[in-house]
DNA sequence: TCCAAATAATTCAACCAATAAACAAATCAG
DNA sequence: CTGATTTGTTTATTGGTTGAATTATTTGGA
């Protein structure tokens, strides 16, 4: 009944700080000692470096000899995220391109591919066939560079069930579509494991690790559908099917504008990229209005507009600052912050990429237990 | 950057265990027995063995010596939570009643005092000053009773800092009130534990503990204002800053009525207590409407209706379904299930008495420790 | 130049808590 | 009354953290 994300817990104490020391080098700015790990971690010296040999070890770790000296004392060795260690593979398919990118476990960007093209047209298998090469070139060169590949992820615009499957896509006219499997079967795929998430929730994790450190907020995704990523306190909030953010069918006029779902004055009627174009001042007070409806329901201080959004942002940011201070109900206590995504369209794909990382980062005795 | 709820974590194995043990008691239907609960979580049965003397000395469970049996072998010991355990004290203010209650450790009631009165043209301390009596009438039966108050929680119709000031209640006309350093000042509450929450916070708490298991809903409490808990996976989402759930004031006609908040057209000015008498068909539309929202957003498949709209019920249920399905994207692939309160008024008292039992339950480390 | 102070990292005995396996207790079936 | 069966406890072992002592490497001052 009551939250019981707990099955047991013997020694898997090991498990737990080897990713809270992973976790706390991959955070800092600079490079800290195994001192400052153990001083900010709470564990001791000793036991902060037996954890820090076993992730050098497994490649996830390096340590940099020239550390910044200030005072007396023995120099400190500098750690940080091993630039050779597992990477990422980040995959995306849109309405009118496909993409792919390896980002290393530093989170930099080794390899980008992007093929412009209309998938409406294509069958999934097409789509995802082509998409398939792109992969493979990646694959290739990050095998050039050294890199092992630890997995990918495919960000796709539609509903996404836990097991991996798109139940609907409606802008590609996907319908309970495996991705995974088309993609394993192509040759040179078959052992990679693929994860498939919404584009907006990517997008969201990518901007989360690109961003100003907020943990919390609203990435709005502004595409031809209109989607939106929930990150509460750092993590995706997906809601109890994978389906939330559906921020596009938030009804903004009740007999307005007639939808494609069915409903009337969906803001997506009001603030697709058609509309934005069309009427920038109304595609802001729709948004205005949909957003003043998640920040009182959710009391979320920072709202960042990615996708169409970005390059619009100076046309639209009164017009929703003047919706959300009329309409959220402690406007008064405590200012919105409205924002424009920095990683543009590269941000589903840079998240993609990034959620495999991050996997390795909150959880890197699975990794070392798999491999050694 | 990333989620880090995590300082350290040494030996304290032992307390996540304990909690674990506890937890599985208290949500059996049954009385488990040692062997049984092994079983569920996965520890030994001498590890349960130790964990369960614990929680038996510090008097959490008791052992039932008439277990059901069944088949041969040894009997078992039931185990169940201890009657006489820690109980806890839940207060209540609200525009125009005053309310206590004490719950024991099993979640049954012990005890229950309500004064009727309205509360709008007391000041702030006149109101606590008469709460504070009905809380001294509740500690002097529980004492008879022999059970110890581990702590109190009070609900209020208001935005609560996590300092637990109450910054804004606006139908009892608060600002800035330190609610629990007003009650410790009152004779006999001095040393009493006093937690605040907002009272549609709590009350989906209680409903949480009454209902049918379902660990995901939001729980919409009509009053003269409109509160909602956002409950997620048994846990209650808060925001950033402890002001979430404010669908009151989530709008649902951009340009309709005026609404005391400054803004048009709230969710309130059509679902409030008042409006519902006046127009239930209205009321209903609205609140499908604005529930709508919260179901495309969040991704929330049950919707608990409580406060002034559980007996209004049976003539909202139409209207609302209507609306959601119309205007939930998801509604074609997975029902939303509505239904009303059991708790009735007593759920905001309820869960605030419940909150208590919750922490020492979550938490039974902290309680040994601090009293052994 | 050399020694003291300072800081970083490692080594090692002790300890805490869970585990596994053997053992004791209590009942049923025949 | 005996054997099977299940519950619960006892005991030696193990994994992992801790704390103190030790080693390593630098700066600053006499």
């Amino acid at each position: 009944m009551t939250a019981s994300r707990a099955p047991v817990r013997q020694s898997s104490v090991r498990a737990h700080n080897l990713a809270l020391v992973l976790r706390t080098v991959a955070n800092s700015a600079d490079r800290p000692s195994r001192a400052a790990l153990s001083a900010q971690t709470g564990l001791t010296r000793a036991t902060v470096s037996a954890l820090v040999d076993d992730l050098i070890a497994g490649g996830l770790l390096t340590e940099h000899d020239p550390a910044p000296r200030t005072g007396a004392g023995r120099p400190a060795a500098g750690l940080a995220l091993s630039p050779g260690g597992p990477a990422g593979l980040g995959l995306e398919i849109n309405v009118d391109y496909l993409a792919a990118c390896v980002l290393d476990l530093t989170g930099e960007v080794r390899h980008r591919f992007v093929a412009q093209g209309d998938q409406r047209n294509l069958t999934p298998g097409a789509s995802l066939a082509e998409l398939g090469g792109l992969a493979l070139q990646a694959l290739e060169a990050a095998t050039a560079d050294g890199l092992a590949i630890a997995g990918a992820t495919l960000a796709v615009p539609g509903l996404v069930a836990p097991n991996g499957i798109v139940r609907v896509a409606p802008n590609l006219d996907w319908q309970d579509v495996d991705a995974p499997a088309l993609l394993n079967v192509l040759p040179g795929l078959g052992e990679l494991p693929i994860a498939v998430d919404n584009e907006a929730n990517l997008a969201a994790m990518g901007e989360l690790r690109a961003g100003d450190g907020e943990p919390t907020f609203l990435y709005v995704s502004g595409e031809i559908g209109i989607g939106a990523g929930i990150v509460l306190d750092g993590e995706l909030y997906r809601g109890g099917r994978g389906w939330s953010g559906e921020i596009g069918h938030v009804t903004v006029f009740p007999d307005g504008r007639p939808c494609r779902c069915g409903a009337n004055g969906c803001l997506e009627q009001y603030a697709g990229q058609e509309a934005v174009s069309a009427d920038a001042d109304l595609a802001a007070s729709a948004l205005g209005i949909a957003l003043a409806a998640v920040v009182n329901l959710l009391d979320i201080s920072v709202i960042v507009l990615g996708g169409a959004y970005a390059p619009e942002f100076p046309r639209l940011r009164a017009g929703i600052e003047a919706e959300l201070a009329r309409r959220v109900l402690t406007a008064g206590l405590a200012p919105v912050t409205l924002r424009a995504a920095t990683l543009g369209p590269d941000a589903a794909m840079r998240g993609a990429a990034g959620a495999v990382i991050q996997q390795l980062i909150d959880d890197p005795a699975a990794f070392l237990n798999g491999t050694a």
